[in-house]
DNA sequence: TTTATTTACGCAAACGTTCCCGAATTTAGC
DNA sequence: GCTAAATTCGGGAACGTTTGCGTAAATAAA
């Protein structure tokens, strides 16, 4: 069921040639005289040549193509970033492999593999909420394996990374939270062991130390790894929800944590801001359509995609190895809308 | 810069066996004794032997990868297609490649050489709206590389498809309005000759002829070839809107179609149902959040892809040439919210 | 015992490239 | 004129597999 390909060889068979002529004919090699480089390229168009790209793979041992995992495609932070990716993997000449891990450490593990098994020249990271053990990147760096780490990263690898700046958004959305009036944030979290969760906590924290309020680890509530973020930011929702001094104001750090938030309130009839507030980080082109109009920390997706492959490029074409690494840390843009508007004893107060 | 990997002849060499021996044993042949196999297999293990794809695919003369092209990953529809895609390759082995053609013709056609050009076993494709010019799709599928076509087809090639049953979905979302009370529908859709344009079109055609209402042309409005889906809405919205004699309801169908015409609506605060009514395609997980919740048509987008991989492996690892092919159609399913309620005079007239 | 058959393995070619060497021919240097 | 240096090309190995064919040893059949 192939369809039979034009080789180098027809080429050199069809002008008398001899395959190393030909193969360096191609590739305008010095050493072959015009002439015999302009009928090669007459006749490979002629009969449509297409170098075998899995022959020149073998040969040069190296695919031209890299990978890259995330924890969900369906994500519109993930696919922004892979637009980015693939906007400059195309243009330099790259194909990209994609491939998501749906939070899971064991199909990461075995999705890392087939990549790997596939000869890429490079890999794109941002790990799944589950994986605790990091042996397996540590290897692949080891042995070699052109790695950057993007949005979560693991720490303890030395490699180029790219990163929003997770501490300042949570910051800002925090501070926002306190300005309009609210007193009792709840902050519904990431998997405790990835680093967007730790530096997003931190920002909160230094938020609420900032304004003098002391934070109340009741309030914090992360979700389990491998878990489905939606389901269980209810689960939280709805416990937050029984506790006797309950929360005015909800910050989730992520797109599927807010959405799941909002759906419960909207379900629990609780208004919103007027119960309670509301702004997560999201990507989601619609937030400003839903009602209310949400709150959130945006981050530049595309353009960390675009810097990851531009580092991993970078760690490719290299000609010797690179032992210098950068961390690149890019701005979240908070947008405050109707679900953070100043409470009511506030709105009075700041008439 | 690449980590040396290590080969068949690494486990030959320590065992004193030959390649041919070591390579049969991994593959389990009846010719290779248990206690040679047995000890083929440790070592291998041992020294963490990975096979090498790439000579695989070259001497195999195939790459167990497919590729799927869809116009953007980051358009609910089309993940949640990649993620039944993805699954059940995974399962058979096969890795898949994504690429995306944002609705250009010469960017689909830059893809598709690459993604073939990378010895491919076979491709899913959705084309973009843009594409005019087939014959590629045509040599390609007469070369004998097997394709599926899923979502927008191409009517004159002759292979496996599976669509959702587009005219069926158009028709139950114009009828609901029509039962909502809803008297001028306006029809804003995708490029005129994209195959799922057509369908839905017809579906819209048949559910006004049935209810004995004729169709305006005025009010069935294309988007352009190769442009951007949201702010086209806007501009249609816009001129739909000077109209003298006003749509009272919008059908819009696509997610991209569906949100620019309610950001329109919104911006313009014009009151929907009230001013007008709107239902759209669409696959956002959302919608029912959106102010007002939406009424859409939901199209199975993961089964979709889930059976167009099906049928694309069918056609690879079938033995002799297919030359009966199907088109399965799958049905689409409305869920009809407050966006869509009962016209006022309806609704004075219900009680 | 002899012959036929099976078992278990090695040799070498092939997949389509690239590139190191060597060699023939032409050109330059004197 | 002769040597030295370009110039232009071909031979063939290599990348890591798979597999057709050959063959020695072991076993079965006669």
């Amino acid at each position: 069921m192939r369809y039979e390909a034009v080789t180098i060889r027809d080429i050199a068979q069809a002008l008398g040639l001899s395959t190393s002529t030909v193969s360096r004919a191609l590739r305008d090699s010095h050493e072959i005289s015009t002439e015999t480089k302009r009928r090669v390229l007459e006749h490979a168009r002629s009969i449509h040549y297409q170098p075998n790209p899995i022959a020149v793979s073998l040969r040069e041992r190296k695919s031209r193509s890299i990978g890259i995992i995330v924890s969900e495609i369906a994500n519109r932070f993930f696919s922004e970033i892979i637009n980015g990716v693939e906007s400059v993997a195309i243009d330099r000449g790259y194909n990209v492999i994609i491939a998501q891990s749906l939070e899971s450490a064991e199909r990461e593990l075995r999705q890392i593999q087939f990549l790997t098994s596939r000869s890429i020249d490079g890999l794109l990271v941002s790990v799944s909420n589950e994986t605790e053990d990091t042996t397996l990147f540590k290897d692949l760096h080891q042995k070699g394996l052109p790695i950057v780490f993007f949005d979560r990263v693991v720490q303890d690898i030395d490699t180029h990374k790219v990163i929003v700046d997770n501490k300042l958004g949570a910051y800002d959305a925090t501070a926002h939270l306190i300005r309009k009036g609210y007193r009792r944030i709840a902050l519904v979290t990431n998997v405790e062991g990835l680093s967007i969760t730790k530096e997003r906590e931190a920002g909160y924290r230094a938020a609420m130390h900032k304004h003098g309020m002391l934070v109340d680890d009741a309030l914090i509530r992360h979700t389990r790894p491998g878990g489905q973020a939606e389901p269980e930011a209810a689960e939280i929702m709805a416990s937050l929800m029984e506790l006797e001094d309950r929360p005015d104001a909800i910050f989730a750090t992520s797109d599927r944590l807010t959405t799941g938030c909002l759906r419960f309130l909207k379900k629990n009839n609780i208004r919103i801001p007027d119960e309670m507030a509301l702004i997560g980080f999201s990507n989601s082109e619609i937030t400003e359509l839903l009602d209310p109009p949400l709150s959130i920390v945006r981050q530049p997706a595309f353009e960390m995609g675009t810097t990851a492959i531009r580092m991993l490029l970078e760690l490719i074409e290299s000609k010797r190895p690179v032992t210098q690494f950068r961390t690149q840390v890019l701005a979240a843009e908070p947008v405050f809308r109707e679900s953070t508007h100043a409470k009511d004893t506030e709105r009075v107060r700041q008439r």
